[in-house]
DNA sequence: CTGAATCCAAACTGATACTG
DNA sequence: CAGTATCAGTTTGGATTCAG
């Protein structure tokens, strides 16, 4: 199944989580939940310190999870394209959720630091 | 600040996650979320495969973020109670909506194989 | 009972060079 | 343009031993 491995007591959480663990996932998941499919390369220019290694694998790993398609359009040069699917549109408000709460935890630590 | 390195663009989402990732911390999470304070042995108890060493670690780092509070008692032999915090609790919806996507992802799962 | 310390293996990420 | 391949570095987790 998964890496269950990494899911010893087969938490649901953990299930969750796995769809967006990966250095840079939640960031291309921020920008394919705006819709608009992306090409590999747009990608690229968007986040600019990934690695096109960790661009391709962790694009893979969405794939393999429904998240997003991948689109090879048949030309030289070659053009490929990445889009969310409806399924992967479906994380949107556990995403919101954790973004809210990350938003707030910036402001208590800067109380903290007080 | 936090492990800022692995947040290479100030994600909020990223913020929210570093909360919670690590092999057992949902699991340790799940358990304190109950609201009742729990002994180090406790907890070893309830995760058998988890090493004192990881248990340890998560616990410091859980509580390094205000998710949790440590009392010790100053008996012998020692005694360590692991407290949710008020704050803590605010993971709460958080995490719920995670579970429910998780549940959901395994049904999905299980359609596909078909 | 609740750890800390050490050592080791596996997983993850980065850098670089190459290709259809 | 959109990758693949290889190698090196970093991080994470596990196993074991020791200690207040």
């Amino acid at each position: 199944m998964l890496k269950d491995k990494k899911n010893p007591q087969q938490c649901q959480i953990v299930v969750a989580l796995n769809m967006i663990v990966g250095k840079w996932k939640p960031i291309i998941l921020d920008h394919l939940l705006h819709g608009e499919p992306l090409r590999f390369n747009e990608l690229k220019k968007l986040i600019p310190d990934i690695t096109q290694r960790m661009l391709t694998m962790h694009l893979r790993e969405l794939e393999e999870h429904d998240i997003l398609t991948r689109t090879v359009y048949p030309q030289v040069p070659p053009k490929v394209e990445y889009r969310i699917t409806e399924y992967g549109m479906t994380l949107q408000p556990m995403l919101k959720t954790m973004q809210q709460w990350g938003a707030n935890h910036i402001e208590h630590m800067k109380e903290k630091d007080n």
